[in-house]
DNA sequence: GGAACGATTGAT
DNA sequence: TCAATCGTTCCT
């Protein structure tokens, strides 16, 4: 359960599919299961971390497990796993969630009923789940914001290339759960 | 100090 | 297809 996180982030990336993330809110819990993440790596030309530490990619250089969320496009927030030693940029960004508790909460904060559409998405996912950037640097196993990894691993995983990038988009780094209708495309 | 850009989303 | 929207990063 702990060494979840200490494994290579590719790794990481496939076994966090079918973990549950939890956030306890003032408002109310939310639970989603993750069936959709993306690698991004050291040597990664798409990654935050790729230029080097600064103010705001600080979190993907710190130890794993902790929380790393950006604001993307001047309106969404982006949920990501921190992996790999202390002093390597590398991270695991949280596409897609099938909800499980506190869905009316989420039907709430998204402003929409279609269950499917609640965390079909990063930008989603983060208003669905009341995550802020108050939450980057979460501890991810003892916090109010967490990952429980789950055993039930039946599932097939697709592998492919990453959404929304325009640097190092040829790579496989994306994983979802095959046949689940909660990923955010088709 | 200024400007271009982005790991997206929802409306047209 | 395209506008919304703003912090980060890089340039002057």
């Amino acid at each position: 359960m702990i060494d979840l996180f200490d494994k290579p982030t590719t790794e990481v990336a496939k076994a966090l599919l079918g973990s549950y993330l939890i956030h306890e809110s003032c408002e109310g819990t939310t639970i989603g299961k993750i069936v959709e993440t993306e690698a991004y790596l050291a040597d990664d030309p798409a990654s935050h971390s790729f230029v080097g530490k600064t103010p705001r990619n600080a979190m993907m250089f710190g130890s794993a497990g902790k929380a790393y969320i950006y604001l993307n496009y001047g309106m969404h927030n982006c949920f990501n796993v921190v992996t790999a030693k202390e002093g390597i940029g590398e991270a695991v960004l949280i596409r897609a969630l099938e909800p499980i508790k506190g869905i009316k909460l989420m039907q709430k904060r998204r402003k929409t009923e279609k269950v499917t559409d609640l965390c079909s998405g990063p930008g989603k996912l983060s208003k669905a789940m009341g995550i802020t950037l108050k939450n980057n640097g979460a501890d991810l196993i003892n916090s109010n914001l967490r990952i429980i990894l789950s055993d039930n691993s039946n599932h097939k995983i697709v592998k492919t290339t990453r959404v929304g990038i325009t640097k190092g988009s040829k790579r496989l780094l994306r994983f979802y759960i095959k046949d689940n209708s909660f990923i955010s495309k088709k």
